[in-house]
DNA sequence: CCCAAATCGATAATGATTATTAATTTTTAA
DNA sequence: TTAAAAATTAATAATCATTATCGATTTGGG
């Protein structure tokens, strides 16, 4: 598993790398018990630390909040969501035209950054 | 200003009427803060009651979290929304498709249920 | 009007996230 | 390499939104 940017310090690059490492989009709490095994000393505070530092560079994104925990994804490459209300599992859905985004909103003056399409549901397993 | 369902008790129904009389996808706070002049006694707990009743009901769905706060939306017709990174603004988004909810997933044997489009980018006043 | 059920206000509890600060690690530059 | 400076961290406390509790109040049916 390598890392996406170097000269960052250990800990910043087991927080990255736990979170690059899975599908699961995973709460600041999974990725803290993800990491303790290799990083016994870690703390949650670094956990949610580094991620507020991703999110700003742009490495990861939030997904949603899902039972009140911010749920964060690791890759960035445009793509649906699908979020199942029963168990809380996100599921990358990849076979999504996430095309242009609409230039209505242009025409009003919003600056369109990113558009986010989620569906909700139940998932295969709590159907 | 009418209520969307009747037999509702005379604070719930000022809880109701509080989120479909805005378009601006309140907070819990918010609708607290406009009930207060009507009903003094109100308390901020049965706003959140309130709402999660609502949600249950469907007669308002949420929008999202901004800011740590969920935001809540008394319009049930689909529609997209947009949300201003920086001032928390979100805006309803009525000119778009938001027709057939995609086959493909229904097929891996997920029930979709509902879709959700959501832009993010700087509002009109803040851009 | 009266009573049982529903709802509410006040308050405490919960739990996620953020802030603080002193200690540790990493980087810099000689 | 090495010592000082800068960045990062662990531990902890603080914040803040939301939920739970429970006795009091309101509401609707008979």
């Amino acid at each position: 598993m390598m890392n996406k940017r170097k000269n960052y310090s250990t800990k910043r690059n087991a927080v990255l790398n736990a979170i690059c490492s899975t599908d699961c989009h995973p709460s600041a709490k999974w990725v803290y018990n993800k990491i303790k095994d290799q990083y016994p000393d870690i703390s949650l505070g670094t956990v949610y630390r580094n991620i507020a530092l991703f999110k700003e560079e742009g490495v990861v994104n939030s997904v949603a909040t899902v039972n009140g925990e911010e749920r964060i994804d690791g890759r960035t490459e445009p793509h649906a969501h699908f979020i199942c209300t029963e168990c809380g599992s996100i599921y990358d859905i990849f076979n999504q035209e996430l095309t242009a985004v609409d230039s209505i909103l242009c025409d009003e003056g919003f600056e369109v950054e990113s558009k986010s399409i989620t569906y909700y549901g139940k998932c295969n397993k709590c159907s």
